[in-house]
DNA sequence: GCATCATGGTTCGCACAGCGAAACACAACG
DNA sequence: CGTTGTGTTTCGCTGTGCGAACCATGATGC
């Protein structure tokens, strides 16, 4: 899950003349600490992201003056410190869809026992940008911020859906080159997304991503600074029947993301 | 409210051949954009951080390819993208306080019908690691990765008391630089914060920062990490009398970090 | 219509800052 | 003692970021 997609310069067209190493290299470094990972050494930073020791060196440094990074004098380990908030926070608090999403999920997780949540993409993953969970269901720990794949999950195929054939196939490309062992698979499972899309206005993955998920996935075209978007609704699998999820949960996805668009539109 | 307090490397001890501009200047790029600004253009980026139009270009450049910024083809603007919440879910995700401590943190809020928060220090501001708001009290809308300023706020104060005197006057030191005016004011709210301190085990902050906010702070010291935090607890004046923050509200914080710190302790 | 000015963005050579191979320093082992 | 793993320093070369000039627009004027 590294989801590199376009990161170092000396990509394709190299000698790209506007393109800063640096920033770029930095922010990879911070990308290193994922869940999970709460200390890296300078060594295991370097080992992670291919570049020379002192180059970590003098990237950790910098970071740690900024208030990006703490070090811990003892182990001699860097961590994440509270700079890195600082950035999310401004993005979220300027997306008007959570304001005006949040109260129909709310009503949609707790009439269905779902969670459901807005996805946007990142590369080649989904990220959270807002997400309810039901009050019976606390199986899902997945909250704003988390990552999950393009390809396979429901949010994800959606928001596939909900984009130009250009870039998708685009993303596509880039999908196929990061597994292709499991392209066929996956393919066939975006192909049917399209499918579905096309016929019923929602997307289904049944168990694609984990083998006990089942979801449904809308995408929401051209609002809020044309960023695309996708909701999903999904929980265990012994919960949701795929009867229930296209039969039930799908359309009244559907309508949400309608609804949510009207009242944006006039907003 | 800019919080520069080691921006730029020509401060001080100019010349520090360890600090990286490049990224230093991307990321400050970035934080730019505050809640309210949606969307900025490379003029008024250039004109926000001082640096000169190329530099902004080649920037802005990079942090789009990567993911950071999204840009507006119409209206030729840039706007946050998704890729800046990846950075903080990692560290969110990693923190043990908040597993621990959200329980405790939710019965005080619901038995006081006030907000509970923990917050950790970025520059001279206070940014908010978890909260969690009484059914009630919808007034505050302060939520993970808001920011209040360190020096008059509640949960700031408490920082500033559990830091080593050292660190502490250092950051006293630069929020005078930030505004001598108000500065005998300020000084004397942190000085009554550590008499306080001692003397009950809490600091409070009535009406100090906003008029109508009354809170107490309580900090953390030591755990997960070697990161300094502080909870507070606060709600509008109308519902939180002095005598009620001091004589009721304030012990109770004290227990609940207890609480966290000697589950902390043994986990 | 063509000037004029204002404003935002992009080129392009030059100087110098930041990169990285290799050398150095310092631990922690056995 | 080597040996293996760290993190930092040196220093020549290269790539990056600066500023002045160069383009775009688009809003005004008459």
């Amino acid at each position: 899950m590294d989801d590199d997609i376009q990161v170092f310069a000396d990509d394709e067209e190299s000698r790209d003349r506007q393109f800063v190493n640096a920033l770029a290299r930095g922010l990879e470094l911070l990308r290193c600490f994922r869940p999970g990972d709460t200390e890296l050494s300078n060594a295991e930073l370097a080992r992670r992201t291919g570049l020379p020791k002192p180059t970590i060196s003098r990237l950790t440094h910098t970071l740690t003056k900024l208030g990006y990074l703490g070090f811990s004098e003892s182990r001699g380990t860097y961590r994440l410190a509270a700079g890195v908030l600082a950035l999310g926070y401004a993005l979220l608090s300027n997306l008007d869809v959570r304001k005006v999403a949040r109260p129909y999920m709310e009503e949609l997780s707790e009439y269905a026992q779902v969670s459901v949540s807005i996805g946007a993409r990142d590369r080649l993953s989904v990220v959270y940008i807002e997400s309810c969970r039901s009050s019976a269901n606390v199986t899902l720990r997945l909250d704003v911020g988390s990552r999950i794949p393009l390809a396979t999950s429901a949010v994800g195929r959606a928001l596939l859906c909900g984009l130009p054939q250009g870039e998708r196939d685009y993303l596509m490309d880039h999908i196929r080159l990061r597994d292709e062992e499991n392209w066929p698979r996956v393919k066939a499972g975006i192909e049917q997304a399209l499918r579905d899309y096309h016929e019923r206005g929602f997307v289904v993955s049944a168990g694609d991503w984990q083998k006990d998920v089942h979801a449904v996935g809308v995408p929401m075209t051209g609002v809020d600074g044309e960023r695309a978007m996708a909701f999903n609704c999904g929980g265990p699998a012994f919960l949701l029947s795929r009867e229930r999820l296209i039969g039930e949960v799908g359309p009244r996805l559907v309508e949400l993301v309608h609804k949510v668009e009207a009242d944006l539109g006039r907003a």
